[in-house]
DNA sequence: ATGAAAGCGCTAACAT
DNA sequence: ATGTTAGCGCTTTCAT
């Protein structure tokens, strides 16, 4: 058995009292007795259990974490920097991967009520109604990432997707394109899937640019997704010249089903993404992308969470909005009506 | 405060005793009472400490898990079918996301030992001196899944790195090409840096393939280290003709790099991957690859760990050898001679 | 079939 | 400056 406060105590000829100050760098202990209480500890190679103190503080340091997809580009990136900021703060990650899981997702939201982690990371919008009315009930901090669900009691740490969706779209007009397709999400999502679908409308309709609803297509943000649609956007007549996806997976997916079609990007189809994730460097051409602060928005989430958990009167009643970016690489090109 | 057991015994007017026995679906408790104490558990909607749970069971159901890079496709995956496994076991998951950072990982595995997790597994063999003896002292059993350290005192769960080595090598030969590159790991790696490295040398050797220092390069793994030591093999005059690397990542950093001089795979340059992840399937021309069962990795790692944990006599001491597998997809071609 | 009470390893009054 | 002791929320003998 692991070695206790108790052994270290009565091998070092003091009380547990002495060594828990020492393990919690309390003064009022004479440094004779410190030093030795130390060398104690290495002796037995004694570590103090985090259970129990957890027990008596109320406190575990843990951050409950559900993840949609963890091998997919975006959210891998931002779980990382979530792991390195709550790392820098001293609290653990408890991890969960699910896949359209319902029952799974209320499994774990479960064991991070037992638990009692300190606080809960959403990064999915896709609440059953089990699922909405356990975290409404729980008196632990919630806060989603990357997507804000409809009843918000809760904050959200995101960008604009409609401007940034707007934006995007704004960017294939200006560069002339006039049959512009559109590869879109889970129109259950608000965030990612709704809001990124009208600010492509608008933005079309805004610039007086026809909305042609064969160009319209939705997935599930995944390549397979991407690649599927963009099959059946190849059959339009006439074919689409640029394409928005409104994620980087999408729009690879579509790449790659353009150039198993022998057509050529950005010189037949201009695409532009959206995430900003690794992906976008990792392929040829290099694909433009509607950026989100992947980084910045996985380290805010975790500040703001331990806000939440450290102050409970804390709240930012308002969701956090980040600012998104247009990166242009080489995945679009001007269109010339005269080609 | 969150409700406790007792709350749960004085509304329901039965001892804690009972309730725990509810709680744990024992027999020995009465329909009639078990029914009152579960509506009771509802009302209050009461969960069980986990913590508590741990302090007096020495059972804390966590694995911690020590990942280098979260973002990388391999590992991402491997992370992605641990956490299945774990999770349809009733384990959680502690994640540490490393990068080269020995004063994190000592840290995160004295956290580790804090909390009593139940076991450890282990994605890296970079192993510094003090986490050497750290694992060694440590009574939690440990694992490495997809590498085996040098001194193993642990379990690894891994293909035999030498053979898929020999085998990738052997493919690129049998093609026809006799300037066969080599872009390699890191040499302080026994498993994926010396042995993919000397399976490379000896398959040369055995088929009496002439090797050139020249076309021999070691980097990080990564896509950006594939990308820079491509440019460095394209000016070895003559150029090679097939190209081996020993991470998927790096072989797509060659490819970019081979794209963005204006040559072709395969046409130019024939590329091997290794780790057969799901970038394989994403490029264009898809990569072919020596496949690592990265899902069976996953899931046999969390089962043996768990054996190891629920049975502290057994003990493999042989590690668990898995098959590689040759994936041809587009970036090979024979090459002729008379060209 | 049910309950009382000890104890898991620690912290934090409270005493000295 | 150091020690005694009562919990933290649960499980588990041991009684009944």
């Amino acid at each position: 058995m692991a070695p206790k406060i108790k052994d270290v105590a009565k091998k070092a000829g003091v009380s547990v009292t002495t060594v828990s100050r020492v393990l919690n760098g309390e003064k009022y202990v004479k440094d004779d007795l410190k030093a030795k209480v130390k060398r104690v500890i290495d002796e037995l190679g004694y570590a103090p259990s985090h259970i129990a103190r957890s027990l008596v503080r109320k406190k575990t340091n843990l951050i409950g974490v559900i993840v949609p997809d963890l091998t997919s580009s975006f959210y891998s990136t931002i779980l990382s920097s979530i792991e390195e900021t709550a790392s820098l703060n001293d609290y653990n990650l408890l991890v969960c991967n699910i896949i359209e899981d319902t029952d799974k997702e209320l499994k774990y939201l479960n064991v991070f009520k037992e638990m009692r982690v300190d606080g809960i990371i959403i990064m999915h919008e896709k609440l059953s109604d089990d699922i909405r009315s356990f975290i409404n009930k729980l008196d632990i901090p919630v806060i989603f990432s990357s997507v804000r669900p409809l009843d918000h009691k809760f904050v959200s740490v995101i960008i604009d997707d409609y401007e940034a969706a707007y934006d995007a779209t704004r960017y294939l007009i200006e560069l002339g394109h006039e049959r512009i397709a559109f590869i879109g999400g889970d129109m259950r999502d608000i965030t990612s899937g709704q809001n990124r679908y009208v600010g492509y409308r608008n933005a079309l309709k805004d610039q007086r640019v026809r909305i042609v609803n064969d160009y319209i297509r939705f997935g599930d943000y995944k390549t397979q997704s991407g690649y599927n649609l963009m099959k059946e956007l190849l059959a339009c007549e006439p074919r689409p010249t640029a394409l928005f996806a409104v994620s980087d997976d999408m729009a690879v997916g579509a790449m790659n089903c353009i150039h198993d079609h022998q057509l050529k990007v950005p010189d037949d189809i201009s695409i532009i993404g959206f995430d900003g994730s690794q992906l976008t460097e990792l392929v040829r051409p290099r694909l433009s992308s509607m950026e989100q602060p992947i980084q910045d928005m996985g380290k805010i989430t975790v500040d703001t969470l331990i806000e939440l958990i450290s102050d409970p009167t804390f709240s930012p009643r308002e969701d956090l909005i980040l600012g998104h970016k247009l990166v242009v690489r080489d995945s679009c090109r001007a269109y010339q009506t005269e080609r």
